[in-house]
DNA sequence: GATGAATGAGTCTTCATTCAT
DNA sequence: GATGAATGAAGACTCATTCAT
């Protein structure tokens, strides 16, 4: 009997996952609004009525979005002595690796997380705070060895994330210098963020 | 006769910008897609055909919208010397004093433009580039003068600006820590632009 | 006094022919539906609001069409005693000269007569029934001197008048024999109408 | 899996059918523009949105009603030997057993016809100019047998066809003499076109 | 009398959601 | 559980008509 359910189980959440495939891909694509369910049943290869099978409604299609993301992990964290090195290594592992998950995500996401106060609550909490947390800590620690100048560190890290949130966004809106020299950013960042601009 | 049509002008003219205030203000609400052109109308205090009089689509409301931020100037270029002072006013005053045209904007624009690639193309064009192009002079100055590191400056105006950009994102989605220190972020990205991480 | 009066009563005649003519042209185009009073303010040269200073609304418009039609005569009463030649002479009047008479007709009135009991009730009165009842006249004098035979005047004018409006609108839709070989028309209808089919 | 495929395609062209019977009868009454998509629905006692997944727009039902129309048969071609019987016992089917059809298809289409290019070409293409060849071929038979004079057989039969349309089209819009003789209609028209007016 | 901006009722069409099969 | 036809509420947009200037 417990086979059977778990079975059940594991049918049922390979669905939900089919399901988020689809939806995340026609929501990138269409945003929110203009993403039908029509759309997301067919990329899904099922019918409209059985994404009901799984979700409430449209809305709970972008919290289990937002769901999974929160299980998954965007950011490793390897403890590095090396404050240039990890920085560079982790900005690479997102310029080069990551974009099209980005693209995916800001697209999808973003847009509705800026205008739905409960989405945005939901993101946050789930996604973002942990993450921040997770690297605070490595931060702090560089500090306490004497690595960093004693910042605020929340600020510090925010600012950083914020950085490579932005460039993100212009990237996926067209920005033509962004777009072309996508590859050099990691080392401009770097630069910028661990010797200053100042001479 | 010509002052008649002077007056026929800026009638017309008067009338657009109450439109336009009003969409930007329910856009920045709801979002492009929830916003109906009855809310945008009544917030404006109009009947809903009177808007047709004045744009031809719910789509040229947005295109209004980014045609008039062309047109004001969200970049003052005072030249300053001493790059931390200028960096640190230039901050300032985006994050005290812009914050709620900011709210509006990236609320009411930045997620259409991220999902529609005509409206990309309309603001990296008329908002965007000209206001790079602006910095970028003041900063190749300053690297001229070696006041500054010989970095790309490009690119560097570039990273700079996302960094603003994404800050105003995490707070606009609810970040708690960004909205409850806003008002000491302008110090700490100047530190951390201007002398770096690095101890 | 008078003088002024029928000063006036010239202006305004003239005025509602104007914007008759600039209606007729109109609804051909594009329907009555479709017209819109713009585009017939637009054609006549005129504001929107004029035209309800002549019409009390859209549909007074499509009378005034008739009301004209019944005034001007579709039909000259030539009395000839060769009933061939009159019919000859006849058809290719109507089919040389009036054809674009006959397109803005056909496409301006009578679609909204099919289905306008009124409307319809006004074209019978006073345009039809009154060409009817002279032509009918004609072709009883005919039968009276033994040129034709005795058939039913009333029916056989009316059967004759149907050949005529049956092949204006098939040419209208675009039947293409018949938008080809329009000139023979006349002369095959005379054969017909005169000797019939059989040998 | 066949059967029920077949079932599937018989569900579809029976709902097919009770929305085009219900747009021919609305569009009848009213005309195609007054004609609204809820008196359709409510005419066939189902949805708005139900039309919708049959047919892709208003326009649609036009073309649809045009298409079923030239799937049946409006010409019986059954071959006689007697022009004269043979032309009679055709203007009764149509005067006596058809009129209802005929009033519905004139009010409902033609209208639209005159006013709407693409429906024109699919009209002429699919209904008349089939019906026409199918015609011409008798009447030439009739020719060649020497039953009939040497005329013009496509005109010839344009002409007649012509007669029958203008005839009823003056019935419809009430032309009060038709409409009082109707029944005397099929033999009026015989003794025309079999023996011409001329005694 | 002429103008044309403002009005808002009315229409087509879309699409999230339901439910009988 | 899966299906997809049916539903009908909601929204963008049009346009006849009014009326202040």
């Amino acid at each position: 009997m417990a086979d059977v359910d778990a079975l059940q189980a594991q049918l049922v959440a390979a669905r939900r996952n089919q399901i988020l495939d689809a939806a995340i891909k026609v929501f990138a694509e269409k945003g929110f609004d203009r993403a039908t369910i029509r759309d997301i049943a067919k990329t899904a290869g099922i019918a409209d009525g059985t994404i009901y099978n799984y979700f409430d409604n449209k809305n709970e299609l972008l919290l289990g979005i937002i769901n999974r993301l929160s299980q998954s992990t965007f950011v490793q964290a390897e403890d590095m002595t090396n404050v240039r090195e990890w920085l560079r290594s982790a900005l690479v592992r997102h310029y080069e690796s990551l974009p099209s998950e980005y693209d995916k995500f800001f697209r999808a996401i973003f847009p509705e997380v800026l205008v739905n106060k409960e989405l945005a609550g939901s993101y946050v909490a789930q996604v973002l705070e942990p993450a921040y947390a997770l690297i605070e800590k490595c931060f702090q620690a560089w500090i306490d060895n004497g690595l960093v100048r004693p910042l605020d560190s929340a600020l510090t890290v925010r600012a950083v994330s914020g950085m490579i949130i932005g460039l993100h966004l212009l990237r996926l809106i067209g920005e033509p210098h962004i777009q072309e020299h996508w590859d050099r950013l990691p080392d401009v960042i770097t630069q910028i963020i661990v010797n200053g601009l100042k001479k």
